[in-house]
DNA sequence: ACAATGCTTCGGTTAGGATCGAAGTATGAA
DNA sequence: TTCATACTTCGATCCTAACCGAAGCATTGT
């Protein structure tokens, strides 16, 4: 007993519902207001604001002042890789929401997880870009080849100018309805970027998942064959 | 908002201090009984029933009755490696105990996560293994080589008969104090009690530290010779 | 200066659940 | 059978924390 850090902190934090439903939210990268989350929640204002007030005390999330507004956003990445790890361990359970809504479908597909692809296209992603040898993967570690950097250059990401940032290149997180990895870091955010600005998807306004356009799609899946 | 599995609900269950000591306690890897856990949380047989039903509804923990005993473990490892993954990402928001006691740098040395070692002992150990080819690290994934094989049979384990078993054969699981991966799965259980059958080392009574004699500690750390 | 918007703080209510005493069930021992 | 132990269920209490209305700041716009 009472050895090692304390869980239950962190427990508590996310066991609320309301909490739950804002950093889900918040799963979706972009940095929302206190209003919106307090939608996102299902409370009202002033509650919110006592929520988020916790949530930035245990550093969970960040705020930024920008005018009259206030942003919240995930205090860091490793916080989007554990909740989708809690994800992960909660369906495995077979803790799910009472109804899965029609939307559950295209999240499953893909969706945003805090600044990365996810979801099945996130795991075909770095399947792919694996067997083709443009990333190791050795141990809990990831690396890109130079072959690899080569092919990333001709699709348009500038790995070199990535790698000279404080975040890691590459990094796995465990996806929660595939149960594999898929491609985090700055190069998992790049890629994602680099889709959206091609107009290949979108992402939505109110959930997590991405859409793909038909001729994206197409795109897409031939430039990331499924592996093996 | 309402996606994806629900968080909240495991949040919770680790939320509550009392259910969140014994969930550590079980971290030990013994099967303990209801009233063992009693004592662990703090609170009195009649609580702990409730929340043992709660945990166990979760699908957290397992039961076991034997004779007028009731024996509760964590429902399998990966709860185990849920539950350390949590304390890892407690630790780096600063979600510590009131204070470090005595015991917690033996903690960090070595203890036990469910069933395997843990600590700085067990992260030398699996950096040992691979650094000299006996495991072969890609992806998330490990995998005992050839020569491991051999190796690991010359200290009395039998890498054969552990493959036949269900559960995977290698695992890594991210340790809270070091901050790296340690070895898991059946190999990582063979292994301690490989350690403990030969009397390296032993399992303390009220704590998860494993405690090395001093002949032991030598004989590890000549097998394990720091990698790198 | 004044109004409007976004958010926080205060105060008071309410509900959920953690807690324990007491009683009830099951298993084993004498 | 009778008693003891291990645990669960019931009932009642109590306390925390989630919640919202109202008021208070802060920032922007007119």
């Amino acid at each position: 007993m009472k050895e090692g850090p304390d869980i239950a902190q962190i427990g508590a934090l996310i066991g609320d519902p309301a909490r739950a439903n804002m950093l889900t939210a918040l799963m979706g990268g972009k940095a929302l207001t206190a209003t919106e989350l307090a939608a996102a929640g299902g409370i009202t204002v002033q509650t919110a604001s006592t929520h988020l007030a916790k949530l930035e005390a245990g550093n969970l999330l960040a705020q930024r002042k920008q005018g009259r507004h206030r942003y919240f956003t995930l205090a860091d990445d490793s916080v989007g890789k554990f909740l989708e790890s809690i994800m992960g361990f909660a369906a495995g359970r077979g803790h799910l929401r009472h109804k899965p809504g029609p939307k559950e479908p295209a999240l499953r597909k893909a969706r945003i997880c805090y600044d990365h692809l996810a979801g099945d296209y996130g795991v075909r992603m770095l399947d792919s870009l694996i067997a083709r040898g443009a990333i190791d993967a050795f141990g809990d570690g990831l690396a890109v080849t130079e072959s690899g950097e080569t092919a990333l250059k001709s699709i348009g990401i500038d790995v070199h100018a990535l790698r000279s940032l404080r975040r890691p290149l590459c990094r796995s997180c465990l996806d929660w309805s595939e149960r594999r990895a898929h491609l985090a870091g700055s190069l998992g955010k790049a890629l994602l970027s680099n889709f959206l600005d091609k107009g290949w998807a979108r992402r939505t306004a109110e959930s997590r998942s991405v859409i793909f356009s038909p001729e994206g799609e197409r795109q897409f899946l031939a430039l990331f064959p499924a592996a093996k």
